[in-house]
DNA sequence: ACCCAGGTGGCCC
DNA sequence: GGGCCACATGGG
């Protein structure tokens, strides 16, 4: 495990994983990245921001009808207008309006918080604690678990479990929890799209993919 | 015409 | 408690 990390951190600078410009930005992108890619994402970030709708207040008096136009292009649509506006909902009534007042909270509490919304389950709540929160909290995305399970690292489809046994090999840290997620999905990603890169893989060795 | 993309929740057995 | 399924759009 110590030496796929390190391989890693040779190869890959991932810079900005997660570009927002405020904590309520992320959880909004939280909950719009489901079953997405970020291509589809990215504008509609930017159209809620030049509609000023990136405000908890603003997002939560803003009708489903009009969120459900602005991101019907992220697919899901209207599951994810009502889910961000309950989240802004939630977040006016119990948090005055604040994501920090939730995020900073003991952590399980605060996660299981979020994971009491609608649409926010682990990994969501993990990604909001640790790149909206800065909290140190490893998001054990499908990614991970499938180049833990390929290498022979690690194997199993157990979210928790997954998120144990990778939290257990790292400091306990924001950024390192942050990078290595980045540069494991990095790494999958690279290796599921382009064939070719495998045979430059910086971990070669240690993986065995044959599909 | 498929399949995938930075999941979640509900229903079934 | 695990295994399907709906949710919906955009891009390869």
């Amino acid at each position: 495990m110590n030496e796929l990390l390190e391989a890693l951190r040779c190869t890959y600078v991932v810079a900005d994983w997660w570009p927002a410009e405020s904590p309520y930005e992320v959880m909004v992108g939280a909950v719009l990245i489901q079953r997405t890619n970020w291509q589809n994402v990215a504008p509609v970030i930017e159209e809620l921001r030049c509609r000023g709708l990136l405000d908890v207040d603003r997002m939560a008096i803003t009708s489903v009808n009009e969120l459900e136009a602005i991101i019907r292009r992220v697919g899901f649509f209207r599951q994810k207008a009502m889910r961000i506006k309950a989240l802004a909902e939630h977040l006016v009534r119990y948090h005055c309006s604040d994501p920090a007042h939730l995020l900073n909270q003991e952590l399980e509490v605060a996660r299981n918080e979020l994971m009491q919304l609608n649409g926010i389950g682990q990994e969501t709540a993990d990604a909001i604690l640790l790149f909206a929160g800065g909290r140190p909290r490893f998001v054990a995305a499908v990614y991970v678990s499938r180049i833990l399970s390929r290498t022979g690292i690690f194997v199993s489809s157990d979210y928790s479990e997954v998120q144990d046994f990778v939290e257990s090999w790292l400091v306990r840290d924001r950024d390192v929890y942050a990078r290595s997620y980045a540069l494991l999905v990095q790494l999958a990603k690279d290796r599921c799209r382009s064939r070719p890169r495998c045979q430059g893989c910086p971990v070669r060795h240690l993986c065995s993919f044959s599909s």
